[in-house]
DNA sequence: GCCAACGTTGGC
DNA sequence: GCCAACGTTGGC
């Protein structure tokens, strides 16, 4: 059963967890979310899904490709409700991060949920935006 | 169920 | 440091 692929984006701040952490540790849980729309995107995750990292704070930056490992399942971290992380591994570093003022100025971009939406930590990406950031980062996978 | 008050996040 | 956007809480 052939799934379509979809693309994502998530945010950190890199001195909470950055890219650079994921690379050294290949794959992490991505736990900690705690929005229920956010929470919602996390579930329509599907393993095989390919997720930009974005540095929010320090950077304000796309900066890396990860993909998601691992489907939804029960937050760890969570004492109460319910909450879910997924497994996502280190994939890519873009050879040329992708700054915000980029991504609001880009007529396939700005439309992107992240900077419609900027307090939301998990969002969708079309595949339109998807290839145009790594078109962007003069990166291919 | 509404809304004011407050807290948090993120960009500038 | 400030402000805008958004979510949560609590009084009514």
């Amino acid at each position: 059963v052939a799934t379509k692929k979809s693309y994502w984006l998530v945010k950190q701040e890199p001195e909470d967890y950055s890219f650079a952490e994921l690379q050294k540790d290949k794959t992490t849980a991505w736990t900690g979310v705690r929005n229920f729309q956010a929470r919602n995107f996390l579930r329509a995750m599907r393993e095989g899904d390919l997720v930009l990292f974005y540095h929010s704070g320090t950077g304000k930056e796309v900066t890396g490709i990860a993909q998601v490992n691992k489907e939804a399942e029960p937050d760890p971290t969570a004492t109460e409700g319910d909450w879910c992380c997924v497994g996502i591994a280190a994939k890519k570093p873009l050879k040329v991060p992708v700054p915000l003022p980029v991504l609001k100025s880009d007529p396939i971009l700005k439309s992107m949920l992240l900077v419609r939406q900027s307090r939301l930590s998990v969002s969708p990406v079309s595949r339109e935006q998807f290839a145009r950031i790594l078109e962007l980062g003069d990166t291919r996978l």
